[in-house]
DNA sequence: AATTGCGGGCGCG
DNA sequence: CGCGCCCGCAATT
């Protein structure tokens, strides 16, 4: 990444987790900072040198999630989690698609399915695939760790990635799926006749696969973090975001939550592009890009705890429908469906994104995607997922 | 079929 | 000793 931004990145990552208390700990000392007064709302995107304090019960920093794709590494510490950044992949004719974004595949994570992704063709232009390594890190991959220390998760990252962001891990799954549906379509004995009329009408079709991922312009890394913070924090990255809001206090919500939020996003180093099922959960497929989106976003990179005097953070699981640890998920996930089961709207404001954080202060209230799959059985919440879903992989062509 | 975490083991500086 | 990395195993998803 770049010199200058990184440096201000640093410095805000640091402020998020700093501000004005602890900047000194390492992942590494014996003792960890108890006196904690501000955790942090999940990133994503964590680059550079950072230090995060999540809560113990945010589930994306339970399930040590980042977007970049990271692979489980051993450093003989079962305390502390090591993972190492496994760049992304790149076609390897380094084409663009007809709207000018690369292609940026998120590298599978277990070696074996890797190798075999090496081996498949771009999607955009079926030449080779290429994997680009980290070396953000002294010439190594960046690395990130975790370690769970009483009700706090501590993150440390080390290095800088020096590629591009891949595919969040969402639009990988989302891309798989519509390939599974396609070449399923495919397999049908109407199918090619059907293409090729679709085809004949629309011109040119891009390959299915193409879609929904790689939406990344070439400096697409460069956008606004706001923009991306507010799509990925809602409707999209539920993984990632979901139960983050969990603990969310009014006092955060309320202070936090306006324009300083938005702010802090803005010189966030998250830098990046669009989820692309976001796009297809929450309306038109460009549109992502629209600058009017930005407006949706506002987003706390962290979360001022009450602290009770003694230094003790009174850990109140929240009341409302994130209420316990187990993440209020059903009630999470009503808001989330009533996100992705809405039509796509043509007009960014009104969509999702402002529905939710009106029903909500946070995005990060949104229940996770995943919820669909499993531990759901709420009727209605299940349609509605199930309606982004398909809506997601039926509509895409629509969309182009 | 992939992801995730664990841990043994090896080589390098 | 710390680090990077390979490998296989097991539990989940």
């Amino acid at each position: 990444m770049l010199k200058g931004a990184d440096e201000a990145a640093v410095e805000q990552e640091n402020s998020a987790s700093q501000h004005g208390e602890m900047t000194s700990w390492d992942i590494n000392d014996i003792k960890l900072p108890q006196d904690v007064r501000q955790i942090d709302w999940f990133q994503e995107w964590p680059d550079s040198y950072v230090k995060h304090i999540y809560s113990s019960e945010d589930k994306n920093a339970q399930r040590h999630h980042s977007s970049w794709a990271m692979r489980n590494t051993n450093n003989h510490n079962s305390r502390i989690l090591k993972k190492s950044c496994l760049g992304v992949v790149v076609c390897g004719n380094d084409c663009s698609t007809s709207d000018g974004r690369k292609i940026y595949l998120r590298p599978a994570i277990c070696d074996k399915a890797r190798q075999k992704q090496q081996r498949k063709c771009c999607p955009n232009c079926n030449g080779p695939l290429k994997l680009l390594s980290c070396r953000g890190h002294g010439g190594y991959p960046v690395t990130n760790f975790w370690r769970h220390e009483g009700q706090f998760i501590f993150f440390q990252s080390k290095g800088a990635h020096d590629h591009p962001r891949p595919e969040t891990k969402l639009e990988a799954e989302a891309r798989r799926s519509i390939h599974k549906a396609h070449t399923a379509f495919s397999a049908s004995s109407i199918r090619l006749k059907r293409i090729q009329e679709i085809e004949s009408l629309t011109g040119a079709m891009p390959m299915p696969e193409a879609l929904p991922l790689l939406l990344s312009k070439p400096d697409a890394y460069m956008i606004p973090a706001n923009f991306r913070g507010h799509l990925s924090k809602s409707s999209q990255e539920p993984t990632l975001s979901s139960c983050s809001g969990q603990l969310l206090y009014p006092r955060a919500a309320g202070e936090d939550e306006g324009s300083g939020e938005a702010l802090t996003w803005s010189r966030s180093p998250s830098l990046g592009r669009i989820p692309s099922a976001e796009r297809l959960c929450s309306g038109p497929a460009v549109p992502c890009t629209a600058p009017s989106h930005q407006h949706c976003a506002h987003f706390s990179t962290q979360r001022v705890l009450p602290v009770t005097k003694g230094g003790h953070v009174s850990f109140r699981p929240n009341t409302g429908p994130l209420g316990d640890g187990s993440c209020g998920e059903k009630s999470l996930l009503t808001y989330s469906s009533s996100c992705l089961s809405l039509p796509p709207y043509p007009a960014p404001q009104s969509g999702p994104c402002s529905r939710v954080s009106g029903a909500q202060p946070h995005h990060q209230l949104l229940a996770p995607l995943r919820g669909s799959e499993g531990d759901m059985s709420e009727g209605g919440a299940q349609v509605g997922l199930n309606y982004c879903h398909n809506d997601m992989v039926f509509n895409l062509y629509p969309l182009r």
